[in-house]
RNA sequence: GCCCGGGUGGCGGAAUCGGUAGACGCAACGGACUUAAAAUCCGUUAUCCGAAAGGGUGUGCGGGUUCAAGUCCCGCCCCGGGCACCA
């Protein structure tokens, strides 16, 4: 071969081509349909891994894909630039995270371009600069003087050790991953965004997104948790204030045999204060990390507070118990126990020795021994006095009722969406636009005075932010009063920067708004792809501040992503793919040995997208070899000559078919691209009709033009994919124009016409034999063809024919 | 513990609406080319029985619906993701 495939030549001078075109820099033409295709913005670590080809390449494969089909595509990229790892390599390095993460982002902006993904570089992001975060200290003190952030006690990791705020990633089975001390629950006050003020609005149109996957809206609904139950207050005796709990399930209220309390309830409190015990449980209680899963999965323990409560409806009095499991941050932090019909109650009280009473029972009269198992159904009421015989809704709508009337209780509809607390005592985030004056409290830093600049020249010792040591940054005038005042030292969460980014791509550098008009051409983001382990938090809050930013006026659009396609994780040894469990695969060798082309194709066809991928090392060099061939056919058929014009109608044979496989793949690889995001199904396509054209060994006019169709064919429906070696071979071709401006195929219905189908027969169910029929074949003359099969004859012999199952086209199946 | 996915040859995966299980590729084996190796090309390859024709078995496990189940239903097991401070 006098020209052989050298990816390094071949991507280059693509990369120069595109970049010299300047392909990909789009502006807002009103004339042309915009497509919007974006990609979850990466963090900055410094190398690219394995999961980030595989979430842009499947973005850049489908933005290239919508270019073919004449949209006007912006495909943008930026950093999330704030966040952890840029703390903990300065503590471990001395590197400060602003010279960390800049010089991070240089050498992953080079091998995005080495991967030749089609970037409007022009409109690139990186949250950590001032320019960006502006922006969000300004819409926080929007949101600060309208009441939507307010400022509550809540619970923190605490090192006792190190003196500092661990995220939950730094609790290793309890304790500090560096310290290796007991983590304690600790309570400081923090920053909430109300997300609970929309949660109506964004459980009700998850209704609305039908371009999202199914699963992901199901994750999104139970995470809101809507539920609607009954709010009452138990008297406890002795006390002036009554206990108040929220209940699902008022049916079974007269169940009820004990109430548990949070041990930062001030019921437990106040009994701690007298019984040394309950103190020592209370304290033992605050010796656990914050995270649900402990929670959910430690071993329920409890005692009793020495106090009663009065059952609301019988006046009996009921124990009241302090428990690890109820925790003060959800709900009332009081519970009422029913444990002969919800599971942790009755694992509790058989645990403690704590009665448990049936009082629902079975619809259709069963019974059951609520001794030997919890009984969770929705039934009939028994045990209940006048309430006996009710069903559910009408025992909810008669206790509801009864406390609306006593004024003990209410109906409320309960969510389990939270508050979004977005306060870090950490240096690298965004610094909280608040400064706090003995005389005026929290004063939000007026808009002039913004943006909030970070101190960026720092060095961390790894036991809290340095800019608390920072006078020059802590001491400053009330903006309110002039008196001497101090800055917040707090940060926000980053999830804050990526619930926006998006819509600041469509202007990223308006200085003077968050948003122009230019994002009115752009929003809503048309196609976004990211990890599906983003489902729930990145998703959910983007969701949020888009309607936060509509509301401020600053856009109509409420819902940000029209069509959300999330991919499965790249896995190594079983597991998620991250820095923080050291298993990454560096793809930047694959690319020096192969080229961006064979790591882009193996990354498409080793899995369907949404399913997550187990990295192995074999098989790149299938695509690699794949790659060869393809350029080595179309280098052979140009060897030949310039072909023939095609004359469709005059082919026969073995090229009449190989023009039908084409028109058949260019049909499969639109519906496989467009419709359907099955990447790995569409090259195979492309590899089974490349099979067929290298077998195709017909040098006739007729035969070069059939081939050279299919080849073209090939090139353009591949180079979403492999896009610099199809850039290269559409020139081989003798195309005068770049492939990027051209169109994708379409398909000749004429050349998908069959004449004959072969059909398979079964008999009961089993396969027996085959028979071609033509195309038009009715169901009769199919039934008799089958039946005429020898082999279908020896297993039908001598047996009565009970039913014959005739599908045109499929199968014949003969019941016997 | 709770919520959401997944489980198909030696491996990655295909089978799109209940209708031929294993497309395409990897690996392996056999052959061609070569002094040799690499590269390339051709062939075989779920498994068991059989010389072949053909037949039995087979989509994590146990049941069920159906003429027909990888696909639908019920009950399990195992693996992955999320669980509010990793991003």
């Amino acid at each position: 071969m006098s020209n052989p495939y050298n990816p390094e030549t071949v991507e280059l001078a693509a990369q120069k081509f595109w970049d010299d075109a300047r392909s990909f820099e789009v502006g807002e033409d009103a004339d042309k349909d915009k497509y919007y295709c974006l990609t979850m913005f990466p963090y900055p670590s410094g190398k690219l891994h394995m999961g980030h080809v595989r979430v842009f390449t499947i973005n850049d494969v489908i933005a290239r894909y919508h270019r073919l089909q004449g949209k006007h595509v912006l495909q943008p990229m930026g950093w999330d630039a704030f966040g952890m790892p840029a703390e903990n390599a300065a503590i471990q390095r001395g590197i400060p995270p602003a010279k960390w993460t800049y010089s991070n982002i240089d050498d992953m902006r080079g091998q995005f371009k080495r991967l030749g993904y089609g970037y409007d570089w022009s409109r690139e992001l990186t949250t950590c600069r001032p320019e960006y975060y502006r922006w969000e200290q300004w819409l926080f003190t929007r949101m600060f003087k309208k009441g939507l952030v307010y400022r509550k006690n809540s619970i923190v990791n605490w090192d006792p050790v190190d003196q500092t705020v661990l995220a939950n990633e730094q609790v290793i089975d309890g304790r500090g991953w560096r310290s290796d001390a007991l983590v304690e629950r600790r309570e400081i006050p923090q920053w909430f965004m109300k997300i609970t003020d929309y949660a109506d609005e964004l459980l009700e149109e998850l209704d609305n997104l039908p371009g999202w996957p199914e699963p992901v809206k199901i994750m999104q609904r139970n995470w809101i948790g809507r539920s609607e139950g009954v709010e009452l207050s138990f008297d406890v005796a002795g006390e002036g204030e009554p206990l108040t709990v929220y209940t699902t399930r008022p049916d079974t209220l007269m169940g009820v045999t004990y109430m548990a309390v949070a041990a930062e309830h001030p019921l437990a409190s106040k009994a701690a204060q007298s019984n040394p015990d309950v103190a020592a449980f209370v304290e033992a209680c605050k010796k656990t990390d914050a995270q649900e899963a402990t929670l959910e999965t430690m071993e329920k323990k409890g005692m009793p507070l020495g106090i009663s409560a009065i059952h609301p409806l019988t006046g009996d009095e009921v124990p009241v118990w302090v428990a690890n499991f109820v925790l003060m941050s959800y709900g009332t932090g009081a519970i009422m126990a029913v444990p002969g019909h919800d599971a942790r109650d009755w694992e509790f009280a058989k645990k403690h020795g704590l009665p448990i009473k049936q009082v629902i029972a079975p619809t259709d009269g069963s019974r059951i021994d609520i001794d030997e198992a919890v009984y969770l159904e929705r039934g009939v009421l028994v045990n209940s006095g006048k309430y006996d015989g009710l069903d559910f809704d009408s025992a909810f709508n008669a206790i509801a009722k009864h406390f609306e009337a006593t004024g003990q209780g209410q109906r409320k509809v309960n969510f389990r969406l939270r508050d979004w607390g977005v306060s870090r005592q950490r240096y690298w985030g965004t610094p909280i636009p608040i400064i706090y004056c003995d005389d005026c409290n929290a004063v939000a830093v007026p808009e002039d005075q913004l943006p909030v600049v970070l101190p960026e020249d720092v060095e961390l010792k790894g036991t809290g932010s340095p800019l608390k040591d920072m006078p020059e940054f802590v001491n400053v005038p009330c903006p309110q009063c002039g008196k001497d005042a101090k800055r917040e030292t707090d940060t926000f969460d980053t999830f804050v920067e990526s619930s926006w980014y998006f819509a600041r791509y469509t202007c990223p550098d308006s200085d003077d708004a968050m948003l122009d008009e230019r994002a009115k051409y752009w929003a809503p983001v048309d196609q976004y792809t990211g990890g599906i382990e983003h489902a729930i938090l990145h998703l959910l809050y983007s969701r949020f501040f888009q309607r936060v930013m509509r509301d401020e006026g600053l856009t109509d659009v409420s819902e940000p992503f029209t069509n959300l396609l999330t991919q499965g994780m790249v896995l190594k040894d079983g597991a998620k793919m991250s820095k923080a469990k050291g298993n990454v695969v560096d793809p930047q060798e694959l690319i020096e040995k192969y080229g961006a082309d064979t790591v882009r194709l193996f990354m498409m066809f080793a899995a369907p997208p949404e399913q997550s991928l187990e990295w192995s090392d074999e098989g790149v060099q299938g695509s690699y070899r794949f790659l060869k061939r393809f350029w080595t056919a179309v280098q052979e058929h140009t060897a030949g000559g310039p072909a023939a014009k095609l004359d469709a109608d005059s082919l026969t044979g073995q090229l009449k078919e190989l023009r039908r496989k084409t028109h058949q793949t260019i049909a499969k690889i639109s519906d496989d691209f467009g419709r359907r995001h099955s990447f790995n199904t569409a090259v195979a396509a492309a590899m089974e009709l490349l099979n067929a054209i290298n077998k195709l060994a017909d040098e006739s006019a007729a035969g070069r033009a059939v081939a050279r169709e299919a080849l073209q064919a090939v090139v353009v429906m591949l180079s979403p994919i492999v896009p610099h070696i199809c850039h290269e071979l559409w020139q081989v071709l003798g195309n005068e124009s770049a492939l990027i401006d051209e169109t994708w195929p379409e398909v000749d219905d004429s050349a998908l016409q069959l004449e004959q189908v072969e059909v398979v027969v079964q008999v009961n169910g089993k396969l027996r034999g085959r028979v071609t029929v033509a195309v038009d074949a009715s169901k009769e003359i199919l039934q008799a063809e089958a039946l005429a099969d020898d082999n279908v004859q020896r297993f039908i012999d001598g047996k009565a024919i009970r039913k014959v199952i005739v599908v045109p086209g499929r199968l014949v199946n003969i019941v016997v």
